[in-house]
DNA sequence: GATATGCTCTGCATCGTTGAAATCCGCTCG
DNA sequence: CGAGCGGATTTCAACGATGCAGAGCATATC
């Protein structure tokens, strides 16, 4: 037999259709006696609303898009995992979409593809969509950003404080005694805005401070993975007025590849160069020596960037576009002891 | 002006309905003249498919669910993007849910609740739900199994040889010298089916090398993360018989773990204590040492899974369950040299 | 020239649900 | 006692697409 529907429900309760899908929903007063009778066949009979019936009618899903770069990205994949957990709590469920950085991939979900009906609303991590891909959005259903702002544009964001975060763990390496200090990861190009937020808060410690900056100190790096970490530290030890004796890393991957460089070629971290990451990924407190790290609310993040979504879905769809901020701390361990 | 239907693109291009669905579809043949009205006028109201209502007339979604138990273990995100990746390839876009190991949840969208309608296949990686529950389950739409069959779960699944890999990472172990080897991840319970085929490869290894098998250097462990492998380390180091000269951990994490508590004790790695992981996440490859691992082809994972669902779906839908086996190897690395 | 043949193309019904409005019923109130 | 009222229940018409069957028309066939 296949899946019932609410007219077989009905038929076999004796009442109309449309009571049972009042029982159904909870929507209006149904007398005790019929609500039994109806709650009765629904049991008998297993019946579950068809949900794409019901979406076509409500048209909503109750789908939201969760876009991102990379998944396998330890920093997006606890992310992901708190949208998920906050999302359900508010009856929604996530569909996750990475991009892998594919500008047509980003596009299809957050442009208006044919798959962005699906979703009731989207949270992206922008990566490719420049500014003006955006500007150009249409904008029926809610969009709401994670990190930087980009520029003008009208959507809500969700985002720490990178620039105080940068400028945090900057300065605390020249509280632990640091004065050559190098900074991997500034993207100093269209889509790299969060780097350059960094890179500004690493400038700023080194103002306050009235640190002479070296800035062939800072280097710049297309992608945010062990390996570019690795490389780039390798670069920086063979640096023509000898090596730094701190680093910042833009992430914890790019940290944790430094830190593999630095040992493998005999450099104690954090005797000889102390590093901090950013993210506070799980696998940076186990590692030897544990990591140093800006450690953004994750929670919050998630907390925020639903919320505000669900706000949108709702009455509140017409406030002004918002900034939102996360907390963050410098989560401080071996890395940079002493 | 709101989203055009196929009502207002046909009334454009002065042709039926049904005829821009057959353009839009490429189902029926088309004069020229036709299609090329019809194409200009979808492209000058810019029309998209409605989804939802083509999902209900089509009793299809397109969607497939990966049901995981924590997204934030590398293991699964790896796997993820695997799938993802494949699936999107074959026209599918998936739904991750992760279920936090909470029987409720993996329920809900693997047995049959209102959520389960929207997807037209299921990839599980079971964690709480037990063999009879499966056994109990409605079969209208396909279910792929990740990991270990459970017994005679009538379903496909997909899976590498555990008891092999395990054997393999453990002979490994005795071949650099080592004589007293322990394991970490054993999960002697109903859901831990997967570390018990582990067991049995460490035990099968002991047999085939005639080695003498000490079952107190068997620790069992509720959960795979860090932690809870630094704390079985830590254990291991105070055994009253002294401390093991290798350690097989059941997956990476545990391993990791392992080692922080190692080298937090001043104890070397491998020259002391050797050990050996489980998955090949990326972040083993940049410890300190860099971590030898039984590495699972998870992208041939992803492509059997995938490939598998998508056949069930189709005309091989009756087809025997199958267990299709994915290829592993080991990965020797600085953990386990000399 | 009439019928058969092969394509295009269209109309209608339908997927299962819910919004809106109409109906029904019992009760209160003047 | 009839109008008025309010809550319970039903009827009707969508939501926007596609399956199916058949209409329309030009060409092929004898």
């Amino acid at each position: 037999m296949s899946t019932p529907r609410l007219r077989d429900v009905a038929e076999r309760a004796g009442v109309s259709i449309r009571t049972v899908s009042n029982v159904v929903n909870g929507y209006a007063r149904v007398s005790e006696e019929r609500r039994a009778r109806v709650e009765a066949a629904v049991a008998e009979l297993g019946y579950q609303p068809n949900l794409m019936a019901r979406n076509l009618r409500r048209g909503r899903t109750g789908l939201i898009a969760l876009v991102v770069p990379e998944l396998d990205v330890p920093y997006f994949a606890e992310l992901t995992r708190a949208i998920i957990t906050k999302a359900r709590q508010q009856g929604y469920t996530v569909v996750v979409d990475q991009t892998d950085g594919e500008p047509d991939r980003e596009r299809e979900i957050v442009m208006g593809g044919a798959m962005a009906a699906m979703f009731d609303g989207v949270i992206l991590s922008p990566l490719a969509l420049s500014q003006t891909d955006l500007a150009r959005r249409d904008n029926s259903r809610p969009l709401v950003l994670l990190g930087e702002r980009i520029a003008e544009s009208p959507y809500d964001h969700v985002a720490i404080d990178n620039v105080a975060a940068a400028r945090a763990a900057t300065e605390h390496l020249f509280d632990i005694g640091r004065s050559r200090v190098a900074a991997i990861g500034d993207q100093p190009w269209e889509g790299g805005e969060t780097a350059q937020l960094r890179t500004a808060g690493f400038r700023l410690a080194h103002e306050a401070r009235r640190r002479r900056l070296d800035e062939s100190l800072i280097v710049t790096n297309r992608r945010f993975h062990h390996a570019d970490g690795a490389e780039a530290m390798a670069a920086l030890l063979d640096h023509p007025k000898g090596p730094p004796d701190a680093v910042f890393c833009y992430n914890d991957l790019l940290a944790l590849g430094a830190i593999r460089t630095l040992l493998s070629r005999g450099v104690r971290v954090p005797e000889d160069v102390a590093v901090v990451g950013f993210d506070d990924i799980e696998t940076g407190r186990y590692n030897t020596p544990s990591l140093t790290t800006v450690s953004p609310d994750k929670s919050t993040i998630a907390w925020l960037a639903i919320d505000r979504l669900i706000a949108r879905l709702g009455e509140r769809a017409d406030d002004e576009p918002t900034e939102l901020w996360a907390p963050y701390e410098l989560a401080i361990r071996e890395s940079t002891a002493g």
